[in-house]
DNA sequence: CCTTTAGTTCAAAATATTTGAACTATTGAA
DNA sequence: TTCAATAGTTCAAATATTTTGAACTAAAGG
């Protein structure tokens, strides 16, 4: 399996975060992440969002080299985490803001 | 022609906005709309972009339709101005934060 | 080992973006 | 009033991205 891409908290471009966070799927899923202040696996994503495994795992390599969640994984799921402390250097306000304004 | 789509205030969606704003030749227009405090046209928006008119004019469309700008007629040329009180009040500190983290 | 579970990867279909070319509308000049 | 110039839109073809089912991989538990 090819490593899982997490672009080092420097290198991220406010295009990749926005354009992550640009899809009501996916915007879903930061802002439960964020509710919860937790982490996700894929298959704690279905239920709320209600598309493929593929997709959902295209979501989650979005969000991941878009530098908003941490990939880890155990055992025989992944767990993502919000980057919330290198999201709030690189751009500080951002992400509060977009979810603030989420729906 | 037909007439030039403007989206009610309320009915902005944050996605759409997200969405025209994650891409870099927009985000520049927009970044030099708010510096400028003012409005620019089509070919205003060339020099500093340097892409055919017809994907400029695409571009503008998108942030038109997202309710980022509005567009108004004037002699042969289209004045586009930021949205800078509509977006505010619906999406509070949304473009200023945006603009801020924007390269 | 075999099965189950979680997720990735692949490839094809559907969708969106980019762009040159043709078109429309307004202005200004002859 | 007609002609040319300018600003921008619209169309359609090429290109790129997204979505998804199906096949695959990897870990855990029997």
């Amino acid at each position: 399996m090819a490593r899982l891409i997490h672009p080092a908290k420097d290198s991220l471009q406010l295009e990749h975060v926005l354009a992550a966070l640009a899809d009501a799927n996916r915007l879903k899923i930061v802002k439960r992440l964020a509710a919860e202040n937790g982490c996700m696996s894929c298959v704690g994503a279905s239920p709320c969002t209600d598309i493929p495994k593929s997709t959902l795992s295209h979501h989650f390599r979005v969000l991941r080299e878009a530098g908003i969640v941490a990939t880890e994984k155990r055992g025989v799921e992944h767990r993502n985490v919000l980057r919330l402390a290198d999201l709030e250097e690189r751009f500080p306000g951002l992400l509060p803001t977009v979810l603030r304004n989420a729906a």
